[in-house]
DNA sequence: ATCTTACTTTAAAAAGC
DNA sequence: GCTTTAAAAAGTAAGAT
């Protein structure tokens, strides 16, 4: 068994597509979002952002949109809501409730270890290191599919994933194959 | 049946041109980088694997083919920077970067095949430098030393390297400055400086004044 | 020289080019 | 493929002071 007592994870970020089922009229729609932008040619949907749960909307015309930013799945469903009583007000009409998946989480952690790159990149099966380009290690877990950057310092950003339970899963697949290559218990001897 | 002929008459006709094209630009950047022939044709033989696996859509060939480059210097230890591969490239730094690290998936060149010692940058910029044996010797040391108390994890091998060149420089009273060491390593003096002060401060080195 | 800001990498959706 | 959005990791870069 792979300890993972000593490893943290914590949530960044949330990305989550939303389908509220009513066509939406865009130029209404930014004359009650306050920090609102919305350039058609730019881009198809208004950026709005809330204050308070802080994230980010995008809202497209076919009434879908995309919250990010969250740390939470109850920011996404309060912003979902806060935006549904807006809309009210601007005569949408809403038939039924909104349909919420989740597409993304994004976590930073802690492996609670130091790790030397050079030797991970080495013996770890598909994996990719070009310091020349960025300082971490990328390492693609394929079930549950998630993708983790693991540090030298021992911390890491795992993308990709669907749940917090995901995410530790695909933590702990990494931390079989290091166990695995011997690449767990070094710290003194790099 | 004629029209399925001639289609694909067509269409070999357009794989040969895009190649043509590509082994053209192969040749511009191989001539104006001088590498030896063993490397051109190394990178011609990666291109062609890589339109065989159908690596290419999506991504435009003058990029594949100076990644293609860039991973043929990394396979045959010929120590080329992607900023000088992209200087003669119409294509950025970024997106070569980003064709490289997608043939390198594919075509199953990992790390340990794509590695460069640091001592083959050591001597490719001292050369540049017009460095002596001993200087390279005495970065080379900084070098491992720096490895083995876990310095250089994660840290740009250019940068490395040219901070321990430069340091090696001044115990060996051979000063180039930190703008020349900048320069042929393609990195910033800023990193050539952070770098410097990372190795002097932990290695304990004693830099004559 | 040092500071601040910004960009590199990862993931995913939305509608349209 | 690209466009836009958010956020972290650690390293490097750029422009200002």
């Amino acid at each position: 068994m792979v300890d993972m007592s000593n490893v943290k994870l914590r949530i960044e970020n949330i990305v989550a597509s939303v389908d509220l089922f009513t066509q939406l009229n865009l130029e209404k729609v930014i004359e009650i979002c306050p920090n609102s932008k919305y350039n058609p040619e730019e881009f198809p949907g208004i950026i709005c952002r809330f204050e308070e749960p802080k994230v980010a909307l995008l809202i497209f015309s076919s009434g879908k949109l995309v919250v990010t930013g969250a740390k939470s799945v109850e920011d996404i469903e309060r912003a979902v809501n806060k935006l549904i009583q807006m809309l009210k007000k601007i005569g949408a009409k809403f038939g039924r409730a909104p349909q919420i998946d989740i597409q993304n989480m994004v976590f930073s952690g802690d492996i609670g270890m130091e790790f030397n790159l050079d030797a991970v990149a080495l013996s770890l099966p598909n994996c990719e290191y070009e310091p020349e380009q960025f300082p971490g290690v990328i390492y693609r877990v394929k079930e549950p599919r998630a993708v983790i950057l693991l540090f030298s310092s021992g911390k890491i950003v795992c993308s990709g994933a669907k749940s917090e339970h995901d995410a530790w899963e695909a933590v702990r697949k990494l931390l079989r194959e290091l166990e695995k290559y011997g690449l767990i218990e070094e710290e003194e001897e790099w | 049946r004629l029209r399925k002929w001639q289609s694909r008459l067509r269409v070999s006709d357009a794989a040969e041109r895009n190649l043509a094209f590509a082994l053209s630009e192969l040749d511009r950047i191989a001539s104006q980088l001088k590498l030896p022939r063993h490397v051109e044709e190394e990178a011609a033989r990666l291109y062609r694997e890589a339109v065989r696996k159908g690596l290419i859509r999506g991504r435009s060939i003058e990029s594949v083919i100076a990644a293609c480059v860039y991973a043929s210097c990394r396979l045959l230890k010929v120590p080329r920077t992607l900023d000088e591969i992209a200087d003669i490239s119409r294509v950025d730094k970024k997106e070569i970067g980003r064709s490289f690290r997608f043939i390198a998936r594919n075509l199953n060149l990992t790390p340990k095949k794509l590695f460069v010692k640091p001592t083959d940058y050591v001597n490719k910029f001292a050369d540049e430098l017009g460095m002596s044996e001993r200087v390279r010797r005495r970065a080379i040391a900084i070098l491992e030393e720096a490895y083995d108390r876990g310095l250089t994890s994660g840290k740009s091998p250019a940068g490395l390297v040219a901070a321990a060149l430069y340091i090696a420089g001044l115990l060996e009273d051979e000063k180039r400055t930190q703008r020349e060491v900048a320069e042929v390593a393609r990195v910033t003096e800023v990193t050539v400086r952070n770098r410097y002060k990372e190795l002097v401060d932990k290695l304990n080195l004693k830099i004559p004044v």
